[in-house]
DNA sequence: AAAGCCCCTTCCGTCACACGGAAGTACCGT
DNA sequence: ACGGTACTTCCGTGTGACGGAAGGGGCTTT
């Protein structure tokens, strides 16, 4: 793509993806419109420095050089070091899912996430991307983010997972003042018909929201009114742990 | 470092370790050897793409896209995701720190702990290295590492740590001899005086050891022998998850 | 308030080295 | 034996990477 040769490297990485997590170098100079001899020249960079790993079917897949300088994402594994212990708690009073997000532009980003065997199925992958607006950690970094983002993410047509998704603008900004007024997200089958989450903003060092956690429970059980209180009061020792003990609700704009 | 295009952007991400995990642009420059206006523009790059952020306070930091391509890599975030369930399973019987780690050359790196707040501190991090003598999970991967890395391995000086830290390379041979007969490999205060891990191998679908989980608990009040069903049991469910049912225990090649 | 320092950004002429076509090797299945 | 696919190596061309230099902004020092 990118004419640069670093554009290069990170179109190779660009090839990978969720369902293309092998591929051979043909796969690859395909999937990153360039020669195979280019290809093959900035593949061999990035075998050497280990970010690709080469298996016995002679497939490149992601190595994990790559994966430990990842690991130093503030956002990523640093949030999850902070957060764990607290998710561990919370996971093990509820034995569901217990999820953590970011905001990565107009999409949540999952950071984490403790999934018995026995708990409710969820679309959700570590290192997933899901719209903000049908998630509940979604309603949650979405009701903090820069009105600017909140305005793209309004604007645009808002993908319908089941009958419950909400699709309505305006409905949604009043979904989003609730979510500011109360500090908590109910997220009722919108993405699946059988799940339900709630979540609770995390704040930073300086009181901004800067990731959501949650609990993802089977819809029919669920009484988000009794699971409310154990994910605030996660989210808040996340916060607290992150710096900011201060605040223990966000600050109401709407 | 390098002179081609593609290993200044490595050398960019090179310039990132545990300690140094947000740089100003000189920092950068000077860290990765290059004059500041290449890594300026190097740097944007990374920037638009997303494997770096850069923070208000001007600071360059690895960005979640970076996160993103590597949570594909089979052997950190794609294993972990398999493993994670039997890993809560043995948190929550024990409340002890749970690791999963993997050989990468002559070291292990973690792919995944769940620390409980009450649990031992211990040393490692997930995306961290250790040398694989000391370590549970270090001696069940070099017991069943290719020879030629055994060699490699007993050949170098072993860091000591603690009085007890294994370092004589006979002494090393004859429990690596026993880490393959049992199929478990203990390793008493050789890190910490106050800690103690009990490991076992997790094996791929062709039956290869590709992975090793332990469990870390205070030494005083260790009971190996307790711990060792509960620890192979779960390194058990992890490998069949993996695709190898079979084969109970590695083939003993002495 | 001027001088000094540090960090960041932009510009641009030079030339190294990235580029990719082509040829060569290897391994299928038919 | 042959067409097809995948990988590797080679090397002449010209493009875009390179980095010195200059300019700008914010901070502390005297």
């Amino acid at each position: 793509m990118s004419p640069t040769a670093s554009g290069k490297l990170l179109a190779i990485l660009d090839a990978f993806d969720t369902d293309h997590t092998a591929l051979t170098l043909s796969e690859l100079a395909r999937r990153a419109r360039m020669p195979l001899s280019t290809a093959h020249r900035v593949v061999g960079e990035l075998l050497i420095w280990g970010g690709l790993e080469r298996g016995a079917d002679q497939r490149y897949r992601i190595g994990l050089r790559l994966w430990e300088v990842a690991s130093m994402a503030p956002r990523g594994l640093g949030l999850r070091e902070a957060a764990l212990p607290y998710m561990s708690d919370l996971y093990e009073a509820t034995h569901e899912n217990v999820q953590l997000a970011v905001r990565e532009g107009i999409e949540v980003m999952f950071v984490e996430r403790i999934a018995g065997r026995h708990a409710v199925p969820v679309l959700t992958r570590v290192g997933g991307r899901f719209p903000m607006s049908a998630t509940g950690v979604g309603l949650v970094l979405l009701a903090h983010a820069p009105a600017e983002v909140q305005e793209q993410a309004l604007a645009q047509t808002m993908e319908r997972f089941t009958s419950r998704t909400v699709t309505d603008p305006g409905v949604l900004r009043r979904i989003l003042a609730d979510v500011r007024r109360t500090g908590l997200a109910v997220s009722d089958r919108q993405v699946t018909m059988d799940a339900l989450s709630v979540a609770a903003p995390v704040t930073g060092a300086d009181g901004e929201v800067i990731a959501a956690l949650s609990v993802v429970v089977q819809a029919d059980r669920a009484e988000p009114n009794s699971l409310a209180p154990a994910v605030r009061a996660a989210a808040r020792g996340i916060s607290r742990a992150l710096g900011s003990a201060l605040r223990p609700r966000a600050r109401v704009t709407g």
